[in-house]
DNA sequence: CGAGGATTTGATGTTTGTCAATGATAGTGG
DNA sequence: CCACTATCATTGACAAACATCAAATCCTCG
């Protein structure tokens, strides 16, 4: 297995892409790579967080599950972002992450975590950038889910991934309608009328998980009125 | 004015709470010790973020107005509660800060935190520990407006603000029913109705900005179950 | 090809928002 | 101290949005 943080492909996007390439080499390596299927769970909300990890590959949801046994989707990851780091605070894990797709994380152990902080001060701030970022993403979510109706939510929602994916014209969607309704608070039949109206206007179609926008204006429209370009 | 951080009856809440009375001594007293009447807005969304604030006495909301003009509240804060901590990365206040009560807070510069970082590194395991709270609350915040429905969300509120405030019988709720609706993504006039119908009904009552619970085990009941750990 | 799960669609009910009017409360100035 | 005013809270009638329940259809994968 090619774990060599040196030649890592997401090397810059990840914590260590604020070490200097000695501190990196003096990792000795200690991250373990992992391929893993769709659909698999990598680590449980509550369970003992002994580890983080780094996706470098594939689609990531992080969930919790209310008392009434809903389930929220509060992060989507992909490329590059990290996961599990409430490890460092001797906490339990804060969700329970899910591979949407087919993925390959790196699993960087607690104890390794560790020693790279004290003998790296520089990484404190990536961390907190890290965690500024996660902050910033779910107060996203709550201002979507407290402010805005259904189809404005699922409009923004497909925005917000489409530039997170790129910006093509086309993107894959590997979320199915029951997840992304656990992720925007609608059940499966809301998100399945708004798509179908859709495809009906033109705005989009969808093809074997991939969604293709044909007409953004309307959805930015949708999404509720984000006209800042034009007019301010 | 008596900003002796020494002395500071929040200092074991506060930031410093981890410093060693020689560091906290060193710091040579940088914070500036403010008084605010409420209603007051102590920093703006998307203003230049030069200070972070801990909140010695009072209740604080941080709010983000969403493009459709509608605001919602992220966070309620009270004392010991630390904000505009993302000064620290260069960033923009993400969140309006408005007094909802008369407050003391202590104004901390960014190059007085800057420095303090940099002299004594225990703080940065502080201030993970805050952000990791920030967002444990927005998360749980979150999961309130994506899973539950109105009558659940007010419920578990009062209970979350109960234990948050001291867990007596009577409890202080600075909050218009305006502003508890834009906390749970709610209309003034669909609280109005729990509170009246919850009053009606005996499991609570109100004078002057006051509430008494008289009937938890109901309220729990309308939460929707589980009320536990919702205090961060 | 067939089975099982996901999606779509329709019919219906509940929840919540909207609009409008009224009642309560607190601060202000005479 | 008392009207006066502005703001907040309450209530009702109604409409809109969304959930729920129940089929039917589509897809995918063995």
């Amino acid at each position: 297995m090619d774990n060599d943080c040196l030649t890592c492909p997401v090397r810059d996007e990840s914590l260590f892409g604020a070490l200097p390439e000695e501190a990196v080499r003096r990792l000795n390596n200690p991250a373990e790579n992992l391929v893993i299927p769709a659909g698999e769970v990598l680590y449980r909300e509550n369970a003992e967080a002994s580890a983080s990890y780094t996706l470098k590959d594939g689609v990531i949801k992080l969930t919790r599950t209310a008392m009434n046994g809903r389930e929220q989707i509060l992060r989507l990851l992909t490329r590059g972002d990290v996961m599990g780091l409430e490890c460092m605070l001797g906490q339990r894990y804060n969700h329970t992450a899910t591979t949407l797709t087919p993925v390959q994380v790196c699993r960087l152990p607690l104890t390794a975590l560790k020693r790279l902080q004290t003998d790296n001060p520089a990484l404190n701030h990536a961390l907190l950038t890290r965690w500024a970022a996660a902050l910033q993403q779910v107060e996203m979510l709550a201002v979507e889910l407290g402010t805005k109706k259904a189809s404005e939510r699922l409009a923004t929602f497909l925005l917000f991934w489409n530039e997170r994916t790129g910006g093509h014209d086309d993107m894959p969607l590997p979320l199915s309608r029951t997840e992304t309704g656990e992720l925007l608070g609608l059940t499966v039949e809301t998100v399945s009328r708004f798509f179908a109206d859709w495809k009906r206007r033109g705005h989009l179609s969808e093809k074997a998980g991939v969604v293709y926008l044909h007409d953004r204006s309307a959805l930015r429209e949708l999404s509720g009125g984000d006209t800042s370009g034009l007019l301010s």
